[in-house]
DNA sequence: TTTCATGGTATCCAAAAGGATACTACTGAA
DNA sequence: TTCAGTAGTATCCTTTTGGATACCATGAAA
């Protein structure tokens, strides 16, 4: 297979395994929340648990979480706790969690032509979306 | 929120929920199989189902078949079905398919630089890697 | 006439991801 | 003495994703 971004044989990295480097970003960087976590962090460089809470309304405290532990894990983000009552803790990016910025802001303007090819409803759009099916 | 990419309220687009032109995009790109999909596509203009398939050989195929569905109704590749025996089905990138693969590209550049940052093993390799977590 | 190859379906099942709910520790204020 | 507020755990449950297995249609070759 190629050169530029070749596809290689089963390897591993920080217990995800993998054959291709770029799945080996999917595993780090996929799933439902962490690209909004770090999208939020791209805005506002440090913010508190709570106030990441707040930006998005239907995540649970457990899986925000779970999905900061296992950024910070990764070395996207750093975790600052402040000895204080009652607790604060801070979230921030790091220079690796920063190089992904670009990644996400590829992909919202993909997301963005993406729309613009099909058409967006809003979420509650009784009909023609399920006809699109 | 902000402007340049912002992250506005929740809608829709060919059946997909989310909240975020990038949400959109790792729904429609997202998961196992479809970005390599899209990657051999981009190596080999057009594939048949069986060279695919030889590809990624861990790939069932109910998968294979079903991501590639999936991806042809989002309009990233397109399917043609010669009417020969033993049947013959062609894949190929649309030019929306060939939109993702700056992006693609931009994912495995960052794979690689967190397999520098952290280190990569064979992925039979016995400890180490779980010593990490 | 049986076998082979291609590109599938259908059915059932296992694992992973995600979510709801209840609970904890701490301390200062009412 | 009870309450509020932050940042969590623990447990159980549901949904989604992925996979194993068996099966089908066709026509040419052996």
């Amino acid at each position: 297979m190629g050169e530029p971004g070749t596809i290689c044989g089963r390897r591993r990295c920080r217990g995800k395994e993998y054959s291709c480097s770029m799945e080996l970003s999917l595993a780090v960087i996929g799933g439902k929340w962490k690209p909004l976590i770090l999208w939020h962090l791209r805005e506002t460089p440090t913010m508190r648990f709570s106030a990441l809470r707040r930006t998005m309304p239907t995540i649970t405290q457990k899986m925000l979480t779970q999905q900061l532990r296992e950024l910070e894990s990764d070395g996207l983000l750093t975790r600052t706790v402040f000895a204080e009552v009652p607790p604060r803790v801070e979230y921030a990016l790091t220079d690796l969690g920063r190089g992904i910025i670009p990644i996400l802001e590829a992909l919202c303007r993909f997301g963005k032509e993406f729309e613009a090819r099909f058409g967006v409803e809003p979420a509650d759009a009784p009909a023609a979306a399920a006809a699109q099916r």
